[in-house]
DNA sequence: ACTAAACAGTTTAATATCAAACAATAATAG
DNA sequence: CTATTATTGTTTGATATTAAACTGTTTAGT
């Protein structure tokens, strides 16, 4: 049962994302629209480092997409001159634009979802499963 | 929040199926232990399509999961006598064996989990769950 | 002050996945 | 029957991710 439970979320997470990619402008990806999206939902500063620990993914993976917002001009990354370890990451007019033609474009893909499924069910739901993702958090080996 | 949803379910999926892989003997990933274990479940017997409808991933992913299976000789994937198009997969004694040493070796991760969480509502998690996954299946284009 | 440890970010090599093109076979339609 | 279309599986090229090694910087302990 527990298999089959890990076996949906992870068929979900794979058709929810090439279901979002396929309308997000500017050949998005779901990670780079989520860092894009992050700017505007917690902060407007970030460092790759709690970008990283934000979305739960290694150092390397938020370099490469960083890399990628980067060459379409849509964050910049500085180095911070507070500490010569880390840098800074900022989101661009450039990036503000692409990111709220992604929401206009996936905004039919969601108000279909909620018109099918009750959103205080969905809410609820999230709360449930966001205590699944913080035990597995706690109890994570990996780096990061 | 959908966004957040979805998110936290990518986020899962990732950690869970890391946290499986770590545990799994043989080098086995989280796919490959997946195909063994739907022989248990579900048939004893496949073709590469059912597989890949069944984890709803592309034929291409399924033909390359069914190669590491078969160089571990854990299945055997025969030409179909009856279409020659079709093939067929089966699991092999070894693959039972290594199947079960791995349900054995997850099983005090999965005893963890159910001892922290109610299985009841888990349950009744996944009901839900499987509605959003049946509604993204229905909604897709791609292949497979 | 010096050294060791911790931290932040990047690079590298491996790999699982996808989309699309392809090959072979079967089914269908005229 | 034959030709077209659909089905099944594989191959190819691209890419996002991981783990681990590495670089440079800061912090802490003595």
């Amino acid at each position: 049962m527990l298999f089959t439970f890990f076996n949906e979320l992870n068929i979900i997470s794979q058709l929810s994302n090439s279901m979002l990619e396929r309308n997000l402008p500017d050949g998005l990806t779901a990670s780079q629209f989520s860092v894009l999206n992050w700017f505007v939902r917690v902060d407007n500063v970030a460092t790759p480092g709690r970008l990283s620990t934000a979305f739960q993914v290694t150092k390397g993976a938020m370099t490469n997409t960083l890399k990628k917002l980067r060459e379409k001009q849509l964050v910049t990354v500085e180095p911070d001159r507070a500490s010569g370890r880390r840098k800074i990451v900022r989101m661009t007019r450039r990036g503000r634009k692409v990111r709220d033609t992604a929401i206009t474009a996936t905004y039919p893909l969601l108000a279909e979802f909620a018109q099918v499924f009750d959103i205080m069910e969905i809410k609820h739901q999230l709360i449930a499963i966001q205590k699944v993702r913080m035990y597995l958090d706690e109890r994570r080996y990996t780096q990061n």
